[in-house]
DNA sequence: GAGTGGTCTAGACCACTTA
DNA sequence: AAGTGGTCTAGACCACTCT
């Protein structure tokens, strides 16, 4: 493939002006991803050609590209090449007392989506346990969604009921596409969420192949607790999403 | 100076089970580290120490310490070594309509502390005059302040005052150790939290520098409007959080 | 001055994707 | 089969810190 860029000389870099060679190059190609000469989803040039252009070695165009890739701005496809990544238009996401994932993203006009990746019965750790208010080892519904919006990844969900609540919970949530109305539908249970937890965590290698973003890149971690009317306590969750796709937005009616 | 730490013969990896050898080795630093084997605070073996004792290329050392740095589980100090990060003792953070950072981290038993390293008045900026009700262009008082909980860099705030409710402002700013004290005794104001948006950034260069993290470590960025009774904004704020410390809680009582 | 991490080059082999 | 990124080695020079 030749290259179609034009201005690819050699004049670029400056050996002598104290910034590293690999950090100059990882600006011209920040300003160049920014400027739209690279547009979204596109081929950067193969590292042998940036090589060649700016004649650098190999390893220090490598070094330049892991600047940008840490950043989310590129990602990598092995065997076939570097690409723009998708400015990733971003999702004011609420988080609210009754707010819900199905109806939040609706409202934004686009689509939500929901896989089911686990759904089992087991005993509560000693942290959900907290959380719930039973005792430690008693059963609960453990469920991990994977959720999408324009069906694209958007974030993880673990969620843990207590089976007392929820008994048979884990047969019926594959007949449901919002796990709200199948709460309500077949409990009556209409939770309420009474705190939310933020912090910046880097994904398990698992989860980072779910939501498709490499290890480095941090996942906007919320950890949930959700209560009834009564003040007793029917959901522990925690939720993982991308980071680049979404702002959490509280308010503080 | 010599290794002390036993057990660094050459048994340790293998280039025959397909993983990476630099993911083997920050593979082994990270249960080492996680096993207190290497304590906080402490120097790793130098690069050339480990090269020799796994018998690999002093580049496959960095590339697998970087993996660890880039995750802030260890950090470098250039002509010093690597060290093990402190295990960032982490605060829970109340963000909720009241919550000031001083009586926050007071509560909490620890010593807040902060530094204030701009006062201005400038023009508002369209984003600032949007969040604050007013025309772009009209003057804002501008305050950058860097907090600190037991004298360690905790976040960086960037607040913006509509000087028609805060006159002299940035002139009083130095003469309180709160500024929420200062708003009250000075101006009468009580401003409410009406919104906060949460997201992950990555610090600006400047920003790094004062939060004492790399640049590749990841904040937690929170944007916040507050209100008079009235409904009137009086402070439209930005305040970046070094995630390593802190999780920020909202109780949504 | 010795030791440290930071940067750069050169060359090699691999597994993977694409055609 | 050709091209791509992934990994590893070898050797070099630098600026910085420590003592």
């Amino acid at each position: 493939m030749a290259i179609h860029s034009a201005g690819f000389g050699d004049l670029c870099l400056d050996k002598e002006n104290g910034m590293a060679l690999y950090r100059q190059l990882a600006e011209i190609l920040r300003t160049q991803i920014a400027d739209g000469v690279i547009s979204p989803g596109r081929k950067l040039p193969s590292e042998a050609e940036l090589s060649a252009a700016y004649r650098v070695n190999r390893h220090t165009v490598r070094q330049a590209i892991s600047v940008l890739a840490s950043e989310g701005l590129v990602y990598k496809l092995k065997g076939s090449g570097t690409f723009v990544a998708q400015p990733a238009a971003e999702i004011d996401y609420r988080v609210s007392r009754w707010t819900r994932f199905t109806e939040n993203i609706l409202e934004l006009g686009r689509r939500p989506g929901a896989q089911v990746r686990r759904h089992v019965e087991l005993p509560a750790p000693v942290r959900v346990a907290q959380h719930l208010g039973i005792a430690s080892g008693e059963k609960v519904a453990f469920l991990e969604i994977l959720r999408f919006v324009d069906e694209e990844p958007f974030c993880l969900t673990q969620s843990y009921f207590p089976v007392a609540l929820t008994p048979g919970l884990t047969a019926k949530i594959q007949r449901y596409t919002s796990l709200y109305e199948l709460l309500e539908r077949e409990y009556g249970l209409k939770p309420m969420r009474t705190r939310s937890v933020f912090s910046v965590e880097f994904p398990s290698l698992e989860g980072a192949v779910a939501l498709g973003i490499p290890r480095n890149l941090p996942v906007l971690q919320v950890e949930s607790t959700m209560v009834l009317a009564t003040g007793q306590p029917v959901e522990y969750s925690i939720g993982r999403f991308r980071a680049d796709r979404c702002k959490l937005r509280v308010d503080f009616t």
